[in-house]
DNA sequence: CAGCATCCCAAACGATACTG
DNA sequence: CAGTATCGTTTGGGATGCTG
């Protein structure tokens, strides 16, 4: 009856500090390679697709050409994302998620569905 | 033979242009709340157990008291955490993460496995 | 120890204009 | 359309020192 109620550490192991400090850097490792305001937004928008520049700005409420300029090479220096000739049209490329782009999807998911539930939340006040 | 590989969207439903801009607002939504470099860090922290102040300052490499001061403020006002009195000594407080802060453990987890393999990744060069 | 105030800087970001 | 260059601004964050 002293027990928690939530059980996390499923992957983080058992509540040492070393552990934690593990945590720390792992979670710091992430946080480096999609930190600012827009590289998870053209993840997402990546994830729905292979797409144009100017279409990822579409998807991106508010992003400038320069912005999604940089972190779109920032991305593919990181080979998360490629530029690939776009299959029809010739002399057209457009940008794609890689495999290794591709693994960040769980945890885009799980921020989704947080962000998700946490409109609700905010709206109740 | 032509079907991708992996198999994104299990939330985030079919590849249309509005599920696109949903995902968007929600990812958004999240990054709002956690953005910064350490309030990740910090919510990591108290994953591992309620803290003293100077605890969590020793858990997170580099971080100033001035900004965990200022990020532990933010991120009681977005009650992820509070401050409760210890247990055991009298006149002392101590971190821990709320009910609601716990909620971001599923996307926290995803986000230390991904750093974790990814740390390995570049190691390889 | 716990935390805030002040000052300051560098990086991130935005606006605009321009080119192939 | 697909970007890049330049410039200006904002803000996240570091250094330091002080207080209860």
């Amino acid at each position: 009856m002293m027990k928690t109620i939530h059980t996390p550490h499923k992957e983080m192991g058992e509540k040492t500090h070393d552990n934690c400090l593990k945590a720390m850097r792992a979670v710091q490792d992430s946080l480096y390679v999609i930190n600012g305001k827009w590289k998870l937004p053209i993840i997402v928008s990546l994830t729905f697709g292979k797409k144009r520049f100017s279409e990822i700005a579409r998807d991106i409420p508010k992003i400038t050409d320069r912005m999604l300029s940089k972190e779109l090479q920032e991305l593919e220096l990181n080979m998360l994302i490629q530029k690939v000739p776009a299959e029809d049209k010739k002399n057209v490329v457009v940008y794609e998620l890689t495999e290794y782009g591709n693994t960040l999807d769980p945890a885009i998911q799980e921020l989704y569905k947080w962000g998700t539930q946490h409109r609700e939340k905010i709206k109740e006040d």
